[in-house]
DNA sequence: CCAACTGCTTTGGAAAGTCAAGCGGTGTGA
DNA sequence: TCACACCGCTTGACTTTCCAAAGCAGTTGG
C-alpha cells in the first residue's frame, strides 16, 4: 500500500513529536524549578537564543504545557513570567525518567565502559 | 560570573541533548518492541528517510544504546539487524513516561479546542 | 545622563534534516 | 533466464530549522 502509514493518531508519536524539538526538554526542567522571566529562562536552560526561545516558548503556550503572565506592575513594564500548567508539571514524570536514566547509563566519569 | 555556565557535566543535559535529537525516541521506541532490520524499522519509525535513519543509528551505536549485527547466514547476503543494549532497554522508563503523559494529556480528540 | 538591565524582534548565514534516486546483491516466479 | 520486488545503504540537491549578533523600547540605579 503505498498509505503513509501516518502514526499521527497515537498520542505517544505525537508526544515525542513535541518532546523532540530542541529546547524543549531543557525549558519545562527549568520551568519545573519555578516560574522564570525570559532572560532568567534563557540563561537556565544554557545556550538557546532568543529567537528560537520565543518561538518554542509560543508553541508550548499554544500546547497548554506552559502559561505566560505578564506582571503589569504599573503601567508600562511587562515583566513577563512563564509557569507551567499542570500538564507541564506532569511532564515531570518524564524528566525524571531521563534523570535516572541518565545517571545510571551516561554517568560523568563513573564506570564509563572504557571501550 | 562570565563564566559559560556550560552545564555539560550535568549527565541529564547530555541525556536530553541525545534524546532530542530527531527520530531517536521514535527509533527506541521501536526497538522496545524487538529487533529490526534497516527497513524493517524505517517503517516500523514511519517517515524517516534512510539518509537520516543510517547517521542516527551510527551515533546510537556509539552510544551505547543499540547494537548492530550482521546475520551472516551464508556468504554474502548480511541483513543487518538492529536492536537495544541493556542501556537503550532501560530508556523503556523514559518511553513509558513520555506514553503516560500523552494518554492524559494529548488525548486523541477529547477535549481539542476545535478551533 | 549613562550604563545595565528587562522582554523581545529582526537579520543573514550555517547546519541539520529531507527527498528522490540509485548501487550492488538476493530470492522468487514466470 | 530474465524481470521484479526486496535487502541495506549512499549520494546530491533542496528545504527547514537553528543560531549569533544586533537592535528597539522601556526601567532602574548611580
Amino acid at each position: 500500500m503505498s498509505a503513509p502509514v501516518t502514526h499521527s493518531f497515537c498520542p505517544v508519536y505525537r508526544a515525542i513529536g513535541i518532546l523532540q524539538e530542541k529546547w524543549v526538554l531543557h525549558i519545562v526542567r527549568s520551568l519545573l524549578g519555578g516560574e522564570k522571566g525570559f532572560n532568567e529562562l534563557a540563561r537556565a536552560v544554557g545556550g538557546c537564543n532568543s529567537a528560537t526561545l520565543t518561538q518554542r516558548l509560543e508553541s508550548l503556550e499554544g500546547l497548554g504545557i506552559i502559561a505566560k503572565r505578564s506582571e503589569d506592575s504599573h503601567g508600562k513594564l511587562a515583566r513577563s513570567v512563564y509557569s507551567l500548567t499542570p500538564a507541564g508539571q506532569e511532564l515531570q514524570g518524564v524528566v525524571a525518567a531521563i534523570d535516572a536514566w541518565a545517571r545510571a547509563h551516561l554517568a560523568p566519569e563513573v564506570g564509563v565502559p572504557a571501550s
